[in-house]
DNA sequence: GTTCTTATTGAGAGTGTTGTCAATAGTGAC
DNA sequence: GTCACTATTGACAACACTCTCAATAAGAAC
């Protein structure tokens, strides 16, 4: 860091003035340092906080710099969105191989699941994509939701027809993925509130799934 | 351009211009539409959609009539989340009052907590006060949820001893609260991308709550 | 060394938002 | 009628954010 003064250039006219010594990194190197800032000011101080001079001013670098590599400042937002997204969905995926080729529970599955949307804020981003309007970046999710229940399907027993499979299955797979989301969001408030550890919903979601897809043995309702 | 002296303000001076007619409103009444405009906004086009400039131009009056009302920007953010919060807490607490006089069970809570937090978005804007960290305005959720947990625990039924009564219900009270929020966040664009109808997530929730309340015949999980 | 590419920067314009301030205009009280 | 109160307004200042532009400098290629 500490480099010897060069001779200064300052155009001539000014030549006392330290010539502020920049560092040059590889375009990699500076989106990779750009977009864990700005994940880290999405977590500390909410969507908002994501700006130019912010993230800037974070890494002590010129916010034109971040322009330049980004090409604006929804460019910006737009990647670190589209990185989480694919983080999450890696994460899900993964998950889904492994149920899919019998190495995991679902009780599991659900473990990764809460994980995955509460790590790193993916949970927190999602909730702001679909509050502003971005829910375009959510459709990877929505493949590998639909990848699951695929897996998942296969993965159950075939009593009952495979109409009502693909119900339950859809059907627990919301209740995991609005679970999950509703966990990362708020989960610590109201666990805050009624003294509860962190666990408590995903544990219960987890004892209560395999209820949701074994073929029901008493009509509890079905309109 | 030019004036050489002191100008007159010109207020009146033009006898054929129509003096922009003032509609002079109470100020409850002021306070109302203003509340009224931020709310459609939030719910439109997101929280960040709720400026001064934009309330006021959408209700057609001058921001610094806003100012005046609510004093600052914020102000007018603060009193919108007090008044959603307040609106949530009360439908629960109403719902809360019914099932502790046996009026109603358990699914129809459901239903309420789910319609609670879906209706005029108040769901999304405690996903937006829990994003932005103005999580203080929640505190009137944890009171009602308490009071429900007290409702609940009476009315079951006394087996297993209190402290396991008490586990269970905030276990599910948690559950309901966490899926209610995440299913109005984001409830719509999965259930659209799995093609399933609106009350999913919901009505499973109605079909499952009474297992987790009811005194678990095999000790599940233990940490 | 020289040259070229480009990461980086500062200055500045343009825009949007918040807020201040004095002036204006309804409305009721007198 | 006059007066007081205040809801309402426009003009303006201050600040933050985005983005353009020309210039600079670090490193690679030669």
């Amino acid at each position: 860091m500490t480099q010897p003064k060069k001779a200064p250039r300052p155009t001539g006219k000014n030549p006392a003035k330290s010539p502020v010594p920049r560092v040059r990194r590889t375009p990699e190197e500076a989106r990779t340092l750009a977009l864990t800032s700005a994940r880290r000011l999405l977590l500390a101080e909410g969507p908002d906080a994501i700006t130019l001079q912010a993230v800037a001013g974070d890494l002590g670098m010129s916010h034109t710099n971040l322009i330049h590599h980004f090409g604006s400042a929804s460019g910006l937002q737009s990647e670190l969105m589209r990185q989480m997204v694919s983080e999450l969905t890696t994460t899900i995926e993964s998950a889904v191989m492994r149920l899919r080729a019998g190495k995991a529970e679902l009780k599991d599955f659900v473990d990764i699941v809460f994980d995955a949307f509460d790590r790193g804020g993916a949970g927190r981003l999602a909730a702001w994509m679909a509050l502003t309007g971005e829910s375009m970046h959510l459709a990877p999710i929505g493949e590998v939701v639909r990848d699951y229940i695929d897996s998942v399907e296969r993965a159950t027993d075939d009593e009952g027809g495979a109409a009502a499979i693909h119900e339950r299955v859809t059907s627990a797979t919301l209740f995991v993925t609005v679970a999950a989301l509703g966990d990362a969001i708020i989960g610590n408030e109201l666990r805050k509130m009624v003294g509860r550890e962190r666990e408590t919903v995903r544990k219960l979601m987890g004892t209560l799934l395999p209820a949701v897809l074994a073929p029901q043995p008493k009509g509890g309702g079905h309109s």
